[in-house]
DNA sequence: ACGCAAGTGCAAATAAGTCTCATTTAAATT
DNA sequence: AATTTAAATGAGACTTATTTGCACTTGCGT
């Protein structure tokens, strides 16, 4: 059932100039099955679960060169470990709200905040490449009562 | 010539509950000084050089019982350490362009973007508290030729 | 199947930040 | 001004996330 999801991970590993190792095509699988954001050990241990063998090690390498080609992206919501989560396309961009309460992690999508970014850059004569746009706060389920 | 502004620090600290010690004012004095985002080991050797006597647990420390004041504000630009920046009044709020060559920091507030964040959250029922909007990419001197 | 550069695993090394505890100090009190 | 004491500091040990060195595999082009 996952050969053909395999055989197309390999593919794009590849269409990276990425060798297409059983660790990191576990390890997109595993992304691509998740809408947690997860962190370097949680990766691991979640890949150990699965009897898939890794070391952390690899799960670090993997991650870099990985998100190097922007296959994950790297999110750090500044509780002093990277999170990452899968890429999707360049149109699929979103950005994160993180209830400091029971960290659950909204996702969202505002273009007129995204133009606006733009604009700022354009203004200042700056070239962005990426962006990091959390707000941080308290969630509805942890606001009520109770 | 710093008397003045020592009591004026005093005076800050000690309305913020906390006591006024020659380490938490020096560091005060320091980031009024500068509009640079130091970590906690610059702030550290910019107080060594200024023959004051810190140490490095008390510029930790200093830092987190000011940032709970509000008096400097805690920045994660995604690199491994965190920095500090005096905090400014409510109104005085500000983002940041940061250049991933030469490291530059550029300072920006966006109206129409700070309005866009309060919309998002009120459209998820989120109670924000924070944000990090932090743009990265190329500014106009590291573009240029050469 | 062969060869080898790229990738992996393990353990040791870093690096940022935190913690313990003996000593000092700000500031309230006499 | 001297006394008191809770809060703050300094030194260094410790924790935790991540990186690195090196010997050993493995993907993949020929
Ligand atoms: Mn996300
Ligand atoms: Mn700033
Ligand atoms: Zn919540
Ligand atoms: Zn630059």
């Amino acid at each position: 059932m996952s050969a053909a999801e395999n055989q197309q991970l390999k593919q794009v590993l590849r269409e990276h100039e990425l060798k297409a190792t059983t660790q990191r095509i576990a390890l997109l699988k595993l992304l691509d099955a998740t809408h947690e954001h997860f962190d370097a050990e949680e990766i691991y241990l979640e890949l150990l679960k699965k009897q898939k063998n890794v070391s952390r090690a690899t799960v670090y390498r993997s991650l870099e060169a990985l998100a190097e080609q922007d296959l994950v992206t790297r999110l750090d919501f500044g509780d002093g470990r990277m999170r990452f989560e899968r890429s999707k396309g360049e149109d699929e961009h979103h950005d994160h709200l993180i209830c400091e309460e029971c960290g659950k992690v909204i996702e969202f999508f505002n273009l007129e905040m995204e133009a606006q970014q733009l604009s700022v850059c354009e203004e200042n004569d700056f070239t962005p490449s990426t962006h990091t746009m959390h707000i941080f706060g308290i969630c509805s389920d942890c606001k009520k009562p109770q």
